[in-house]
Parts: structure tokens; C-alpha cells; sequence
DNA sequence: GTGTACTGTGTAAGCGGTTACAAGGAAGGT
DNA sequence: ACCTTCCTTGTAACCGCTTACACAGTACAC
């Protein structure tokens, strides 16, 4: 903040060289002579010289800058505006992000895009100079401005449809997901009457998920009623007002109410019980994503593993791979899910093993177990 | 990624002006003939230019971005390790930054930094030349490098020890927050004996916490005992740890024990609840943050609002300043707190009322009538 | 003692904008 | 009709770094 900091110009003129000497001898790729380079590196630690990353963006076109745009619930857009601040899962996304890109040596530009702000896509169009790639979160553009652009700019959709034909899509299985989760209901549990509870209707993970949950509940024998497939916003009071209203109708309930996320799953229970029903005993309530948390719920959370960290790597992964010009990229990668049987789906077992903490460790050891 | 994007030279020669002019028309600021703009802007449009942000900050001296430093948890640092995906309260933090800084015009750059990697100092100063300002978030440096770095570029610290004499520093008010914790266990609950469980123990927040509670509770004459004092690492798997060891000691529990944070409190009233005591009637358990989710535990924890979506806010907003150079910057801004009364200190309520649904409907009014 | 082949370094032209300065032109005053 | 002034626009330097190209200088073979 006081005088401007030391350029190559002048690591150059005390250590008696020339710029194009001193750029060489920072980024070591052509032959420069030994005593040279001690000469510089003296220069620029004498200065305490730090390369400016901004002109050396400008010059080579490599910013060493992933940018991730997410959508933003509008603030003033409902009365459960206030609860955005629990998308969890996006966070936890954008938080492996940044610790893979951090890895491979870029930092992540975060910028969030919001409904009520139809220009979103000039601000992320101007993005474009800053970042070396872009990563688009769930739903923040339509194909045709996908497809403008990735002609532009490498670009990675995370949770997107998935079948996009101008971008590399990461997601997870949400098909394989819910099917586990029926398989579970039907015959484990004999569940043969199913409800579901969304997530924004906007959403291709939340749509995807509902899809796939009623094929499968179908397929199986089971029935999911128009009336029990509840309409919310990923949110936990989002659950609570569906719930309620459903608790309105006059139709007898179903055996269990799937969710489409555990957040969502924790207002649903709330209502319930709050009306007098336990649960799992008279009706069943699961979620989806395995957030820490619902683990520590009484009964705790039956519910899908994803892991939004790695689909946040993944992510980065891709594109990293896109502009090292890796050819072996494929379009559309899939990541697992993994059904966790806890008590809210009547799954009864040992306390003592099935604590959270025990979990935790547990999962550890197959993390530590499988990356060695 | 077919050709190179079209640059203001295009522009110019497009609409037969010459670059400087071109750049007056984008910026608007000095006098450009209407008609020639018209020309310029048509041009523009036409070749789908966009400005780029890079080459301008280099020029300008101005990139219009902002950077945000985290402390993340080393991967491989304990079993407890896997959990840190769940730092809730530092994503509701970002996420307010990023809000804001939108507002103001800014970008987000994320930087995380990493206990392990000493050299973090090194890649905090390389982004120097990328951001305007830089926001550091808890204890990613010590006081020196801070000041050195406070030199180079307008620096913001979060939640530090709030006596940083080179930057501007936000943080919450832990001392009237635990006083007035204190306050309501001693003189509503007429409890004479707590105990506290810590966040790191290198966080100034979780510092501040103990310290202030230790001092509060005692000067309202009751006691907080060493063997009360139990360490964490603010996650709840943490939590859960610091309160098995305690069970296994054999003085008697304290009356109550007040957490760091709100997903501590949820590993200690599991444990506690797993050796078949009961909350709040056995033992009383407070959190403090105000996460969403522990208000649908049963019962819903008693805890400290804080919001850090604000601080965040704030944080930009006083980087803003600075960068605006007004000088009217406080040197120090202490965020207030609220004591949230709910079920896990003993308090009982009407339950419709205290619903989280209603709770939130609540909280957002009293949002909205306080920034109209 | 030349010719050839490198190796190490310097010169200068970008990268895509901003902006100080100069200059051309139109408008206004006399 | 001429001079002054202001408005608009162009020219060119600069932001800090990369890199193609040119140019020594040294080493080796003959």
C-alpha cells in the first residue's frame, strides 16, 4: 500500500541482467547459466519480489483461475428466503472444489448466480477473461446459453441434466440411488404405499430423482400416489410446509415418504411428529445426501451417501483435464451413491456400533483403505 | 476456444474509431459524440465483444475481485478428519461474503489454507497481484505476516483475535454472548456448576468463548471446574469424543455444559444420551451459532445466534471502504449476538409457537422490518 | 586458426486494455 | 472574417510479464 511493489525491471537491474533473463530464470524452462540464476534469485529475494499473476495472465493466457458459479435462492423470494444460508450441500461441493483445484495449483473464482438477475450471464461471460475454465452448478443456465458458452471457454456442469452436448457432465446416480432406496422399502421393509418429497421443481437433480423413485417403486409393485408426491425447496421448512399441507388432505398417509434431501427429510419428520406419528413406527421418512448431522437425529437418518466433496474434485478434475488438452475425457461421468440404513426407516441394530462417531471412523478406514 | 475473442482493436476498426475512443464508450466517462458511441456500441453487439477484466486490471491497477483465505482442516490430521466437510458456520460465512461482494460489484476469490503446508504465506502474497483486498477468515496467519501483508494490500480479519493493530477487524461479540448465556443459566436455571467444551484451541473465537464464560460465571458465583473444561476441534464427531472421555472420569457432571458451537453440542448430548441421561432434565447442553438444523432436534438447542452470513457481509463491506479509501473505517467491528432460548437449557414453551417454521416466519419479519 | 554448433542473454513486440497529451473542428464572441 | 475556447477524437506510452528472434561468446572439430 505504499510504494508499488518491485517488478521484474528491477530484479533485473540490480541483479545487472536483463527482464527476459530474470523471466527465464523465474520460470526455469530455457537454459540459463547457474551464476545467472543465483544472481536473479539474490535480486528478487533482496526485493522480495512476488511475480504479478495478473500481467503473467495477460501474457501467456493461463490465469491458473477455475471459476464455479452457483445458484443463489433469491433473498426476497419466499418466506423460507431466510434458510438459504443451509444449502449445505452446495457448500460442501464448492468446498472440494477448491481443495482439488488448490491441489493442481489454481484457485477458485466464486461468483453466484440468482433468478431474479436475468442478466447472470453477462457477469458470467465476463468471467471468461479472468478464469481458465468455468464450472456450472446444477441449474444456473439453459442449454442454448451452455452452449454459447463452451465454445468460448472449457466448461464442466455439475448436477446438470446431464445429457448436455456441449459440456462434460459430472453428477451423481441418482437412478441407482433411488432404486436401492425402493429395493430397500419393498422388500425389506414391505413397504407397498410411497410418498415423495422433492426439491425445487427447477432442479434436474431433484426432477431426476423423483423420476427415478417413482420407475423403480413401480416397477417393484409399490404405488406413489399423485397426492404424495409433495412438491418443496430443499429446505427444512420448505418439508415442514409440505408436510402440513399434506396432513390437510383427507387421504390416509403413505407407508413412507422419501425425500430429496435430508433437510427436507428433517422439516417432514418435524411435522409428523409434531402430529403425533413416530416414526419409523407409522410412517417412514428417509433422505438424501448424507450430511453429517441427521446422523445424530433420534431416530438418525436413513438415507444416500453421495459425497459432494468428490463431485466437487471431480469436477475440477474434468476440467483440469480439458485444458491439458486430454483427450480421454468422457462426456458424462457418474458418480455412486451408496444407500446408509439407519433407524428412520425401521432398521433397528446395535447402538453402540451404528454411533455416529463409530460410523465416522468406520468410513474413514475405508477411505484410508481404498486411496492406498 | 475456436478463435481468439474479439478485442476493443476489432471494435475500433469495426466501427472506424480508434481504441481510445472505443474505450471511452465502454467506460462512459469522459466525452464521447452520441452518435459515434452508437457506432462503438453497435460494433460491440455486433462482434459480441466483451471486455476483458484481465488486461483492464493490469492497466487499471483494479480487478474488481475480492480474496477470502480459510483455514482447512488438514485431510490426514486426526480420525475426525472426514467431518470437516461439515464447517457449516465458515460456508455461511463465505457465502454472505460472496453475496455482498456481488452487490458491490466484486468477484470472490477462495483460498484455502492449510496448516500443514507452511508455505501458505507464499500463495496468500501471490494473490496480491489478482485481488483488491483480502479477507482472512479465523487464524490463518500470525500477527506478523498479517502486518506484512497489511502493508502490500487492504486486509480484513475475520473472527480474529480483534487486536490487530495493521487491519481492519470483524468479529462477533463473544464476551456479551456468553454473559448473557451465563446470566440465564445461573439465574433462570439456578445452576451452580458447569461446564464448557472448546472449539481448536488455536481459534481466537473458541478462546474468547472460554474465556468469557470462565469469567462471566464466575462472577455470578458459580463454579466452572477443570475437570469441566473439555477440548474440541468444533465438529461434532469432536464433541463426542471430549464428552465419552469425560464420562469415564469419575467426578460428578456439572449441571450443565455450555459448547463452543452448535455441532459440539450436538456430539456431547448424543453421548450423553447414549450413557442414558437425559437433556435437559439430567444434564443442560447449549450450543451457539444458531445452525438451522439443531433447532428440529428434540429437544431443539438452546444456543447463541450469530449470523454469519452478516459477518461476511460486513467483512466486504469494510474491505469496500477501504478500497474506496473512505477513511471513516472503525478499526474494530464487534458484531452483537442473541441469547435463543429453545428446549436443551430447560426452558419449556408453547410448542406451535416455537416451531421452527413459525421461528423462522419470525425471524424473517423481524429481518424485513429492520432494513426497511 | 577458421568454421560450425550451441548455449546464454538481450532486444523488442506483443497480451488488451487505460489514459495523458496533442490536435482537429465546431461554436461563440467581437 | 478571425481568434478563442471547448468538445471530441486520435496517438502513443504504459501496466508487468512472456517469448520469438537476433546476437554474442564459447567449445569443439578440422
Amino acid at each position: 500500500m505504499v510504494d508499488s511493489p518491485p517488478t521484474i525491471y528491477d530484479v533485473a537491474e540490480l541483479a545487472g541482467v536483463s527482464i527476459a533473463t530474470v523471466s527465464r530464470a523465474l520460470n526455469s524452462l530455457s537454459s540459463v547459466r547457474p551464476s545467472t540464476r543465483a544472481k536473479v534469485l539474490a535480486a528478487m529475494d533482496e526485493l522480495e519480489f512476488i511475480p504479478n499473476v495478473v500481467a503473467r495472465g495477460l501474457s501467456s493466457g493461463k490465469h491458473w483461475i477455475l471459476g464455479l458459479v452457483f445458484m443463489r435462492a433469491p433473498v426476497d423470494g419466499s418466506v423460507l428466503g431466510v434458510e438459504e444460508a443451509s444449502l449445505l450441500y452446495t457448500d460442501i461441493v464448492i468446498r472440494g472444489a477448491e481443495t482439488r483445484a488448490a491441489e493442481r495449483g489454481y484457485s477458485l473464482l466464486l461468483s453466484s448466480a440468482d433468478d431474479t438477475h436475468p442478466s447472470g450471464m453477462q457477469s458470467i461471460l465476463s468471467l471468461t477473461g479472468t478464469v481458465d475454465g468455468l464450472i456450472l452448478l446444477d441449474r444456473v443456465l439453459g442449454d442454448d446459453d451452455v452452449a454459447y458458452l463452451a465454445k468460448r471457454i472449457s466448461v464442466v456442469l455439475l448436477a446438470g441434466k446431464g445429457n448436455s452436448p456441449s459440456a462434460v457432465t459430472i453428477r451423481v446416480d441418482n437412478e441407482q440411488a433411488m432404486r436401492s432406496l425402493a429395493e430397500h422399502l419393498v422388500q425389506v421393509h414391505g413397504i407397498t404405499r410411497v410418498g415423495f418429497v422433492s426439491g425445487s421443481s427447477d432442479s434436474p437433480d431433484s426432477v431426476a430423482r423423483v423420476d427415478a423413485f417413482r420407475q423403480a417403486i413401480t416397477e417393484l409393485g409399490a404405488t406413489l400416489e399423485d397426492v404424495d408426491l409433495l412438491e418443496s425447496d430443499w429446505t427444512s421448512a420448505g418439508g415442514e410446509v409440505a408436510m402440513q399441507a399434506r396432513l390437510r388432505r383427507p387421504e390416509p398417509l403413505p407407508q413412507a415418504f422419501a425425500c430429496a434431501n435430508d433437510q427436507t427429510a428433517v422439516g417432514v419428520i418435524y411435522v409428523l411428529n409434531a402430529a403425533g406419528l413416530k416414526i419409523p413406527d407409522d410412517v417412514v421418512v428417509t433422505g438424501f445426501d448424507d450430511i453429517t448431522l441427521t446422523r445424530y437425529f433420534n431416530p438418525p437418518l436413513t438415507t444416500i451417501r453421495q459425497s459432494g466433496g468428490l463431485l466437487g474434485e471431480a469436477a475440477v478434475d474434468a476440467l483440469v483435464a480439458m485444458l491439458d488438452g486430454s483427450e480421454i475425457v468422457n462426456r458424462t461421468v457418474v458418480l455412486p451413491t451408496e444407500l446408509v440404513v439407519r433407524g428412520s426407516c425401521g432398521c433397528t441394530m446395535e447402538a453402540d456400533v451404528r454411533s455416529p462417531l463409530a460410523e465416522l471412523v468406520t468410513l474413514r478406514s475405508e477411505v484410508g483403505s481404498s486411496s492406498a
